[in-house]
DNA sequence: CAGGAAATTGCAAATTTCTGCGGTTTTTTT
DNA sequence: AAAAAAACCGCAGAAATTTGCAATTTCCTG
């Protein structure tokens, strides 16, 4: 990646630096010498300050996320980049002046962040955690469906958010499954997410489901929808993975 | 980009430097000197001045946007001490059993991190900061009352919420103000801001109105309620301190 | 409208902050 | 253990800021 900036105020490369870590949990001084166009002393002296004052963790080499845990497994970290990859994916399929309904999740976190800084559209969500990361974005319109928030998925849930949902009308809606399957569609094991992803579904002209590759073919206990309902299927595979192949009759494969 | 200005009054170089700073989040003091065609001494200071008085964030060489912030970056919170303890003795009123209504901003984040661990409560917030604070407590009943979420306060707003708020009713809220004031009662300085907090006055029995200190006796634009609306005035100051002998005639002061 | 107090502005000197560089030390890698 | 990479240290020049002061402008008031 280059980024070329030229003429910052200490505090604008602060805030560089930290939207960097932000966004890749990590940076390397030498990385931010040549994006900041200073000399890497300049930066040292910048993540000291940084780490100073706790935004940051300062590691030989650079410095890392202060929310940064360390790998407990390499799959943790490997998911963690398919999440982003899909993200990526994802945010690509939203241009100005759309109206967007998104759940909640890591990988709808990580989405939030990649929103462009300048894009105007309306985000509907029903994660506060969403919701507060898109707030970051100056020129979307933020609005969030309450509810009962649920403790364990951070959403809110329950008859409340149902019938708000059901009030709204949205251009796409971006939902995350842990089920997916080419003869069973999407299928979840909770009764009260399954009532809200289908008020979802129902409140969005067009629907994306977001999921990691290895969640392909697996199928939980309860019904969301058919895989004709969808529209995109977004996973962190090559677009060409014979994995994919078979959905391609059912839904747009991205 | 050229601007040629000549004989600007302070208050114009004021605006002009504010439109500035809108435009393009930061400005140098050495720009502005060549585009008000004064000294640089006196652009610092007119720098100087749009700081204290909170409009802009002056800065080593320059100043930056109010709005500029840091992902994540918990602003530096004014006279948390005294928040702390308005918080402290605010979660003393709620008991058992009780459905509460809360507000957003930073004493009530602490009173929400002061709620016992054990206590079994309903609260409703506006708040998703709070929301998700709450969120942490086990026992506790959390509902995110929706509505579009406003950047600068990260609370929510606007009809929905309000709509929202006449379709309920608790037992306790809790409020806070920048003004209060022995005749005027509660005033708020921002009409969106003021509708919120009415309905959600009329969503509770009872009304408690958290502000530290220094925020007695002072008068905003518009009118939120009388002081007798007020069950409770909680502050950061002793209960026999003299600034707050004239409120007991109207509301428990705590 | 004259006169004077108060506010404003520019200038220069003193001070502080910022930044890159060379030399040295520490950490990591081979 | 040697080599390489990264950090640290102190310094000096550059840039920005502060401060005191004098000159000027603005704003009242009679």
């Amino acid at each position: 990646m280059k980024i070329i900036t030229t003429g910052m105020l200490k505090k604008e490369r602060h805030a560089f630096i930290i939207r960097q870590i932000n966004l890749h949990n990590k940076v390397l001084s030498s990385d931010l010498g040549l994006q900041l166009q200073v000399s890497e002393d300049t930066v040292r002296r910048d993540l000291n300050e940084l780490s100073e004052s706790g935004k940051i963790i300062k590691v030989h080499g650079g410095a890392l996320s202060k929310s940064f845990h360390f790998p407990y497994e390499q799959k943790d970290v490997y998911a963690q980049d398919s999440k982003k990859e899909v993200a990526r994916k994802a945010i690509g399929l939203v241009s100005e002046g759309m109206t967007v309904l998104t759940g909640g999740g890591t990988t709808m976190l990580e989405m939030a962040r990649l929103v462009p800084d300048d894009l105007e559209a309306t985000f509907f969500t029903i994660s506060p955690v969403v919701a507060l990361e898109l707030s970051e974005k100056k020129m979307l319109t933020v609005i969030l469906i309450g509810g009962t928030l649920n403790k364990n998925a951070q959403v809110n849930m329950g008859s409340k958010t149902i019938a708000d949902l059901s009030e709204i009308g949205v251009d796409l809606c971006f939902l995350g499954t842990n089920g997916i399957d080419l003869k069973e569609g999407i299928t979840d094991s909770e009764w009260e997410v399954l009532q809200v992803k289908k008020a979802m579904i129902g409140a969005s002209a067009r629907i994306a489901i977001m999921c990691i590759g290895e969640k392909l073919n697996s199928v939980k206990k309860m019904k969301v929808c058919s895989l004709n309902t969808i529209d995109y299927l977004i996973t962190d595979l090559a677009s060409n993975d014979p994995k994919l192949q078979s959905y391609e009759a059912h839904t747009k494969v991205i």
